[in-house]
DNA sequence: CAGGCTATTGCAACCTGTTGCAGTAGCAAG
DNA sequence: CTTGCTACTGCAACAGGTTGCAATAGCCTG
């Protein structure tokens, strides 16, 4: 389906990073870094692993969470935590972003520009602090939900 | 040493809030509210149960964390997660708030009023979104960190 | 004080992740 | 192609939480 030479964008050259670091090339991480491949947006560590076991039944749950720890430190995913506290993981870093999560109808949206810049600012200007706002999940309740329960 | 009767502050009343709800008072669910009564600011799950271990060896996780869930019903306590997902409970909500936490260093500072409203008034403003504060873990790198790494 | 309704408990199994360790197998060098 | 270093893998056990279910025991009523 997709060789490891066609993978699209940022994971095209992997083996080679994965290397020139000193790092091993195997199967498993190949299985990872091609359902990450076929992946956009976000997959919550359990998804993560269903997929990959779609592609090797084999797959050992702590192998890919190995993995992915890897695959953060080159940047290549990014790792939060979803409103129940799950790890969620974000697939191409281009565009980082938090979560905005209503915990009445459990819908999720992405943190746009001016709220993240407001938070990231707000922070910065007050304290200095350098906010992962990939790592961000707000929750609370949606504009819908809020009328519906007459807030 | 606190028998339910003089419980400081807000628990006071616990008891007869549960009855009236038709709620029942439970040998279990009085260990529970008298750890949180000695408890101040925030506590892990895993803490909180093994305090109640303390009173209490035969102490069961589920029943710890159902009598949390009804005692945030009762807005007695208020749940958030901390930086790695895990559970961490806010005591006496009076002064809901956020956390910010430091990654590299692993400090960890509650959310301070304007950088609070500059989060809260951001969805607000835009959405319509009501954030829940307390549920909030902002995660990223302090001030000392970003220094010492040579942002 | 006894009886009955049903909210809770305790248990056991499960879910998402993490960790230590011994054996396996990439990969670079010769 | 063989060798050897050591980065990975697979396993098994653990940690923090959650869930379904049968048995227990609060609490209201008479």
């Amino acid at each position: 389906m997709s060789p490891v030479e066609s993978l699209p964008e940022p994971w095209a050259g992997v083996r080679d990073r994965f290397r020139h670091r000193g790092l091993r090339w195997t199967p498993q991480r190949r299985t990872v870094v091609e359902v990450l491949a076929a992946t956009d947006g976000h997959v919550t560590g359990a998804e993560l692993l269903s997929r990959c076991r779609d592609r090797d039944p084999q797959t050992i749950p702590s192998t890919v969470y190995r993995t992915l720890d890897v695959l953060e430190e080159l940047g290549l995913v990014r790792h939060g935590h979803g409103a129940d506290g799950r790890e969620e993981f974000h697939v191409s870093p281009g565009a980082e972003h938090g979560h905005l999560y209503c915990a009445d109808c459990g819908q999720t949206w992405e943190i746009r520009a001016p709220q993240a810049d407001a938070i990231v600012g707000a922070f910065w200007k007050a304290d200095g602090f350098e906010v992962d706002l990939s790592h961000v999940t707000v929750v609370g309740r949606c504009a819908d939900c809020a009328g519906a329960a007459g807030g």
